[in-house]
Parts: C-alpha cells; structure tokens; sequence
DNA sequence: CTTTAATTCTGATCTACCTCAACAAAAAAG
DNA sequence: CTTTTTTGTTGAGGTAGATCAGAATTAAAG
C-alpha cells in the first residue's frame, strides 16, 4: 500500500468523477485536504472485515472484490468497479468494516477521511442525494444476496453468478480470468467441488464454454431461466 | 386500509419524532403538505413486495414485520417499531418494494411522499445525514442476515432469532405473543418442524421456557454461545 | 529442467435438514 | 356445546449438497 499526496494535477483528474461535480468552492477545498490517493496491488486488502474505519475509498482504476469472512469461509458480496465507493454503509453507522475487500487487478483510489464525506453531506444536500442512492442500490444487492442464499438452490445461485460477472460493465476487465474456481464458487456459496461439477455439466449441455480460466455464456437464455427457476 | 387528513393537532404530535426536529419553517410545510395518516389493522400489508413504490412510511405506533417473500415461503428480516421507516431503501432507488411489510399489531402510519424526502434531502443536509444513519443501520442488519444465512446452521440461527426477539426495545410489544412458530420459523429461515423440535430442546435443557406462544429466555449467556457458534 | 505447491477435477460417502404423514391441541366458526 | 380449521408436535424417510480422498493438471519455486 503506497501512498502518495498527489499534486493539483492529479486532483483535477480525481475530481472529475460524476459524483463529485455537484461540489463547490470551498467543498472542494475539503475533499482535496481529507483525501489522499492510495495504491493498492493485486491481491492486497482495501479493508479488512472487522478493523477501525475512519476512511472511505473512492475507486479510480481497478476492480475490487467485496466479500464477508467468517472462519476460513468466505462469500463475496460484489465486484466494485471505477465510479464506485468502498466502505460506505459502515462509515456513518459502525465505526468497523463489516466486509472486506481485495484488489483484484492493481487498483488506484482515492481515500476520503469519513469526517469530511459527513461535513459535505450536511451542507450539500445534492451530495447527499448522491450518496443515498448509492445506498439503495447496494440495499437491493444485498436483498438480492438474501434471496439468493434463501430461495435457490446450487444451480439456480451458480447461473445467478454467471450472469452477474457477465455483464457488461465487468467486461473490460475480463473479470473471469482472475477468478478462480473458489472465487466462483464464493459468489454462489456453494462448495468449490459443487461449483466445478456443476460448470462441467452447463458446458456438456452447451450452456457455456470453458477454456481455463476463461467462461463464455453460449447460451444466455437458458442461463436467466435456470436462474429463476433456483 | 383507513386514510385520515388530519388536524393541526395531530400534526404537531406526529412532528415530535426526533427525526423530524431538525426540519424548519417551509421544510414543515412541504412534510405537512404531503403527508397522511394511515390506519393499519393486525394482519394488513403496509407494503407489498414488487408494488410500486410512491410513498415511505413512518411509524407511529404498533409493530410491523418486514419480511421477503417467494411463493409460499417467507423470510423474516425484522420487526420496525413507532420511530421508524418503512421503504426507504426503495424509494430512492428501484420504484416498486423489494419487500412485503404486514402490522403484527394495530398500526398507526404517517405516509410521505417520496417528492418530499427527496426536496428535503436536498435541502436539509442535517435531515439527509439523519436519513443516512438508518440506511447504515439497515445494511449492517442485512449484512447480519447474510451472515446467519451463510454460515450458521439452524441451532445458530434459531438462537440468535430468541435473542433479537427478546431484546428490550421488543418488550413493550410482547412480540413472542404475536408471532406463531411459523414466524419464528421465518426469521431463522429454517422449517416449522425444525423449528418446534428444537425450542422443545431447549426447553428440556432449562436454557428457555415456554408457555403457550410466550417464550422467556432462562439462560441467555449459553444461547448467546450457541448463537455464535453457528 | 526438476521439484514443490496450488488449483482443478471426479467419484464415494456422509449429514443436516427438509419433507411427508399422522396426530394432538387449541382456536374459530357454526 | 359441536364441528371445522388452524396451529403445534413428533417420528420416519429422503435429499441436496458438503466433506473427504485421491488423481490430474497447472503454476510457482528452486
């Protein structure tokens, strides 16, 4: 983890964020002196499920994984990706992370002293518009989660995972090739023997095509119906 | 479903929440505008899953319970007590509920526009921080949630179910008298069976009584430790 | 290039928990 | 009070999916 109090230059570029252009003057002024860029490499933690949080991550470049630990058990959460916020639901609430997260790839952010975050939202209510709908969204994921591990069976959350890392917003990253089949298998809940049985299945029926790490949906259709069905 | 326009009476009854307090001059007008009071009876959906969602709910009075369905299956998320919302999670995002909400006891309602949080979102950052706070509080429960889900069995879960059930703030309520083992089955999102074989265990083991629908808790720290250890 | 370690894959068991079926008790309806 | 319906209770059997164990492949390290 390197940290660099990068110059006007840089911040210009951070800025540039949709999420930030609604802030003025001297809200500016508070971001640029809370903030501090940090880079993470591949497989190092953003944050730590359990550890103090005074800070949030704004990522710049990169994918991060979010996932609960528990034991030697893990499940991930979501992929986040450029645009998005790390820690947010515990910074106003709990003062420790109830998740963590890893880099994926080699990953730029930007960390924000959770007080300055707090001071923008009282003054600017626009930004707390903002910042509330990042809320919601990541409600319904999370009611998404729920429903998952409740109603539906292996294959219904193993066709479930496929079709979320094969969207279209992940596929500049190409996000499979740095999953392995634990990884997959820690989105679904399922076992890594489960997972890679059942991958094996989906490719003999043509669903989808396995070349390493590599998954290509062959067929999305039947993917989205098995994934109703649970 | 009973809709009262209510007097200047009632309405500086309602504005003492706390969570109103912080509003001022026209910010009350614009609540005081928008807003209804609205009469549950025991038994009546507040919200329903996949229904458009137009409107929050504040609750003044009684108990509801939240809850996600699919077919005939329910799970349990929570019980929302006088002081709380109901949909705020949607109402900034997706535009229909992502959960049902039925009164377990008669219930009193104030419902809000979804206009007007959001004009006073924008307006009151005091209100917009205030709002913030319970959307963390809630995550932090769905994150609980999907913890339970994933990685407790049943003992676990059903333990920690008697736990939050048994809280002090539910006390007033006398919540064990309003639910069946269905319910309780719900929340710890195991079967009705599995659910009376073990509270009859527990029993047996003097760590609860029972009697009728109502449940005490005898031993708390040994269901505390059965809670934790899954 | 060789050795070691990690990941992928496959089949054989094992188990937590659900489902089913049948009955008891309580509550609601007549 | 009697009948019907709902809720609670108990045991027997079935099953989805985990765990285990071992082989095959790939990646990393020496």
């Amino acid at each position: 983890m390197k940290t660099i109090q990068e110059n006007d230059h840089d911040f210009i570029c951070d800025i540039d964020a949709p999420c930030f252009q609604m802030l003025v003057g001297d809200e500016l002024d508070l971001v640029r002196e809370s903030k501090t860029q940090v880079f993470f490499r591949k497989g190092e933690n953003l944050t730590k499920q359990g550890t103090f949080a005074s800070y949030i991550l704004f990522v710049i470049q990169g994918v991060v994984k979010q996932h609960l630990e528990e034991g030697d058990r893990n499940y991930n959460l979501r992929l986040i990706k450029p645009g998005e916020f790390v820690g947010l639901s515990t910074v106003f609430g709990n003062s420790t992370y109830n998740y963590s997260t890893i880099a994926l790839t080699d990953t730029q952010t930007m960390l924000i002293e959770k007080s300055a975050i707090e001071q923008l939202t009282r003054n600017n209510g626009q930004f707390a518009f903002n910042l509330i709908q990042r809320y919601c969204e990541q409600s319904s994921m999370l009611y998404g989660s729920i429903r998952n591990l409740m109603y539906k069976q292996m294959n219904g959350r193993l066709a479930e995972v496929l079709l979320y890392l094969s969207r279209d917003e992940f596929a500049p990253f190409d996000v499979f090739t740095l999953l392995n089949r634990k990884d997959i298998s820690d989105f679904a809940g399922i076992s890594t023997e489960s997972t890679v049985k059942l991958l094996k299945a989906l490719e003999k029926d043509h669903i989808i095509r396995l070349n390493d790490k590599n998954i290509s949906i062959l067929n999305r259709p039947i993917l989205q119906e098995i994934a109703e069905k649970g």
